[in-house]
DNA sequence: GAGTTGACGACTT
DNA sequence: CAAGTCGCCAACT
């Protein structure tokens, strides 16, 4: 039983949190699930994501650059960057303007983890 | 059942 | 300083 406190699944929460006009990125989101180089992992997540929620924030998580690599898997009605814009983030050639102020850090703005898993439990 | 890919990032050379 | 390689965990082929 258990929850299942599966690396993907935090994913789902952490994105989910992402407060509006803000930006994140696969490895921030990794590192504060306590694993800095699952980066990828974070993305995948994100895919599976897509399929069970259709508004999911997922077009808020970007990678380090900035850039919205995922905008390709984003199979839905308007594109990542439409709706970034939609939210003030200007978003240039796929790229996120003045990301490092748009950036949103999870073990910055966001409780320590377990924190977290006490109050979700 | 095994091998390869995958929305990235960090470490090593 | 730049380029290359490894690692992460899960899903797809």
């Amino acid at each position: 039983m258990e929850k299942e406190n599966s690396f993907f699944q935090r994913v789902y929460s952490v994105v989910s949190q992402i407060p509006y006009g803000r930006v994140t990125t696969y490895g921030a989101v990794a590192r504060y699930l306590g694993s800095a180089r699952s980066a990828r992992m974070v993305g995948w997540a994100l895919n599976q994501t897509k399929l069970q929620v259709p508004l999911f924030p997922a077009h808020r998580v970007v990678n380090r650059q900035g850039l919205l690599t995922g905008k390709k898997h984003f199979g839905g009605v308007g594109t990542m960057a439409e709706l970034l814009a939609s939210e003030g983030v200007k978003v240039v050639d796929n790229e996120i303007l003045h990301m490092k102020n748009r950036f949103w850090d999870p073990s910055k703005e966001l409780p320590s983890l377990s924190v977290w898993l006490d109050n979700e439990k």
